[in-house]
DNA sequence: GGAGGGTATGTTATCGATGACATGACGACA
DNA sequence: TGTCGTCATGTCATCGATAACATACCCTCC
């Protein structure tokens, strides 16, 4: 009766169809660029389009293509800052150049109801395919059955069924920054990691040591933080107490920061009593005092090539692709001649 | 015939049903809690979702009941990681918390067809509510026809026709700062603001200036950075030649950083020649040299916060309640006696 | 004891897009 | 000229959950 009565409903295809005077299947081809359309039907169509204000509707998309075009991406709450937010940003932004949409999930780290509930979420989301940026050892083994029928690709090292792996090799990195040090000439290297758990803090702290190894040093035991500057503080307290330290390799930028301060504050300077050399070099590495040498991982990089190796199935690329590079700057220099 | 072959389809409402020998709405309305459900038909749906290992469909969801569950995080690509990661987490925490998920857009600054696509994405996916953590001014405006029909919040400012807003004054920010150099016995107090387009740059940016006009101060002209570390040690080069400034307030932290570095590469040090105080207060600020003075912003907190205000439709919460505070640290320090 | 009301459950239509299949028009080729 | 293939388009069933309506049962109260 009334058929201009304020109805709040968006318009769909269906109301398309009648303004371009074709079918609603035509409409849904006509705007996913299917073959078989005349140009000029689609034209019309795309003049309706327009003129009705028509949006897709992802759910209904989803729910009769089973396709939800979303990538879900798993993130945890701990961890760095600049790099959580750094993989985000890549991710999102390859998959926004391929039109998919990104759903996030962040865990608390070791609450293993918290991270099957974060999963599942994702997975009830319909998600096409999952980025998992949650290097947890212990993590990694639970994550399987929930994993196992979404494509996913883990950034940095954990080995999931049927995942496919993106990161730079961290054993590598520990061995650039090590060799660095070694270069200058130091030979007591220590080491302070991340948590034990993360399997990228024990193959940097693997690499730490094989390079000491294939130097002929036996390696000192290695501190533990747990990836934030607070941590690297309290370790550099201890650091600072033993006088044969020369030469500190951090196992990221935000520990080096509080290492370092420890360090100053007991006295013993940086790079001149202890050279200092982390991995991140984030955005304040070059501004720090002093500018922290740091071996680069391309965080952003990594997210967005996490997300292309996912949605390209079919096709193998070589995962692991992305070098590390190591940006020498001012918290490293020879030892001091005794 | 064959019952048993395979069929990669994941578990329906209708698979539940029959296990449990009731129809699939008494099983969707168990799930949901509805009332009218007899507690041992119940008890035999949720025995027989956990059979089939059923697990909803959220798609077939927001098609029929036209909520998605989700809520889209709109975010812009330039601006401190710090406090992008942490407003993430603190809207993905809350969303977590009420059963909502997270879709995150981020918007390139000033690419008004790319902000236009972000929104568009998300309003496509149907979120049932927008966090805008774009303070962008120009920005704002283009938001409106997108987001006039989503429920929106918007963090730390900008005002948009129907949303709401949280976020701490940005003007008494600049105030706090300001006065505490002044407290020191500062007179020349210059200040590097973040860029114009930026609601909180202007808002810290007039807080910095009410509070010098009430203490009969002329305010020198303000430089503008963009929030990175490399614009701060620019500016700082600038500031490090103008021998009568003793003190600078700094809009974020992270060009505080660059300021600091440029201050001291040129022989100004901090605090004894220049007192440097900052907005933000990231993990990294206690850390660094000297640890920084800033005006603390609760940046998980804020997204916590707007999430629960938008969740909350109806009721009225007081927006903007979060509280400003200063951490004082040795960046700042009475002026030199001359 | 019949009307009225609440409870527990089933049936059917619907959300919006798409896949599968059907149809009509046109041209080519034997 | 009749058959066949291709193109352009339409029709119908379907995805999975839910809203709206319908039904069957039991109880209470006048």
């Amino acid at each position: 009766m009334n058929e201009d009565v304020a109805r709040p409903r968006q318009p769909s295809m269906a109301d398309v169809a009648r303004v371009a005077g074709v079918s609603a299947q035509t409409v849904s081809r006509a705007l996913r660029g299917s073959a078989h359309v005349n140009p000029d039907t689609g034209r019309r169509v795309l003049a309706a389009v327009e003129q009705v204000g028509y949006r897709f509707n992802s759910a209904a998309r989803a729910l009769s293509s089973g396709r939800s075009l979303t990538v879900g991406l798993v993130l945890l709450a701990s961890g760095g800052y600049y790099s959580r937010s750094a993989v985000t940003a890549g991710v999102e932004s390859a998959a926004d150049d391929a039109g998919y949409a990104v759903s996030i999930a962040t865990i608390a780290s070791l609450d293993a109801r918290r991270m099957e509930r974060a999963l599942a979420r994702l997975a009830d989301q319909g998600v096409d395919g999952l980025v998992i940026a949650v290097p947890l050892i212990s993590v990694t083994r639970k994550m399987e059955d929930i994993t196992r029928d979404i494509p996913t690709v883990t950034l940095d090292g954990s080995r999931t069924a049927g995942a496919r792996v993106i990161g730079i090799d961290q054993r590598e990195a520990g061995r650039i920054a090590t060799q660095h040090l070694l270069d200058l000439g130091h030979r007591q290297i220590w080491h302070l990691s991340g948590p034990d758990e993360w399997l990228e803090a024990r193959q940097r702290r693997e690499g730490w040591q094989e390079c000491l190894a294939l130097a002929g040093i036996e390696a000192p035991p290695a501190l533990e933080g747990d990836w934030s500057p607070g941590s690297g503080y309290r370790q550099g307290q201890i650091i600072a107490m033993i006088p044969e330290v020369t030469a500190v390799f951090v196992a990221c930028d935000e520990m080096a920061f509080g290492l370092i301060r420890a360090l100053r504050e007991r006295g013993r300077a940086v790079p001149e009593d202890v050279s200092v050399v982390s991995v991140d070099d984030i955005a304040l590495a070059s501004y720090c005092t002093p500018p922290l040498t740091a071996v680069r991982q391309d965080f952003f990089g990594h997210g967005a090539a996490a997300v292309r190796l996912l949605l390209q199935d079919g096709v193998t690329v070589e995962p692991s692709a992305v070098e590390a590079t190591l940006s020498v700057r001012a918290s490293t220099a020879p030892p001091r001649p005794r």
